[in-house]
DNA sequence: CCAATAATTCAATAAAATTCGAAATATCGA
DNA sequence: TCGATATTTCGAATTTTATTGAATTATTGG
């Protein structure tokens, strides 16, 4: 993952709809929600919705599929443990890390998780 | 941490200098970077550089203390640990997983990782 | 105290993101 | 094919972010 698409992913998590939208889909698996229920759960008109659901997929943190006349959406788990993995790399001084619990300091990962 | 400050975290980390700013830190751990020269490596200009920096520090990303002149930036590793169970949280629908690698699906976690 | 250094704040501008109604597109059921 | 349903695209107004030179604040050494 590059630094370019993981600004992307995060521009697209920094927005109180697209959080909300990508959380509800996080939790709803594979199975994904349609575009209108997530504009009627998180309470924002269709166009709206659209709007920030596109800017989630561009990111590549959601993935879309027809079915009838619904467009459901899925969390892409994948692009979600890249970001992750981009975040915390690095996170003790250019060594890679597979343990981000065991390279943050574990007395100040206490307080933080 | 709640919503609303994660999504400052995420949008201080949603752009090209401050997210080369914040793993400089990451990677310069305690003893942490003057602005000065995080300006210069980054290579934007000083009131630029303070004004980027002033987003990390409102989002709780880094902190800051005075040595003569300089003032110094280091990585908050807490808020970095706190940004990360948040988004990790209910991954797994609503039920608490304290290891997002069995969380998420491991065949998917593969490619990511 | 003064000149030099380090950073920040201010202000004005430029660029990007958000919002949402109206129009367009796609799909289904009868 | 027609009408209803589900979404997206378009367009235009609004809001938020980003950029930087110039002015301001803080600190040190002489």
């Amino acid at each position: 993952m590059q630094s370019d698409q993981v600004i992307r992913a995060l521009g697209a998590l920094a927005q109180e709809h697209r959080l909300a939208a990508f959380r509800l889909l996080i939790q709803a698996g594979a199975e994904g929600i349609p575009a209108g229920v997530l504009a009627e759960r998180i309470g924002v008109p269709p166009s709206s919705m659209s709007f920030h659901l596109a800017q989630l997929a561009n990111a590549g943190l959601v993935s879309q599929r027809r079915e009838s006349r619904s467009i459901i959406y899925a969390a892409d788990y994948a692009a979600m443990g890249g970001l992750m993995a981009y975040l915390t790399e690095n996170c003790c001084g250019g060594v890679p890390c597979d343990d981000p619990a065991a390279c943050i300091p574990p007395s100040i990962m206490e307080t933080a998780l």
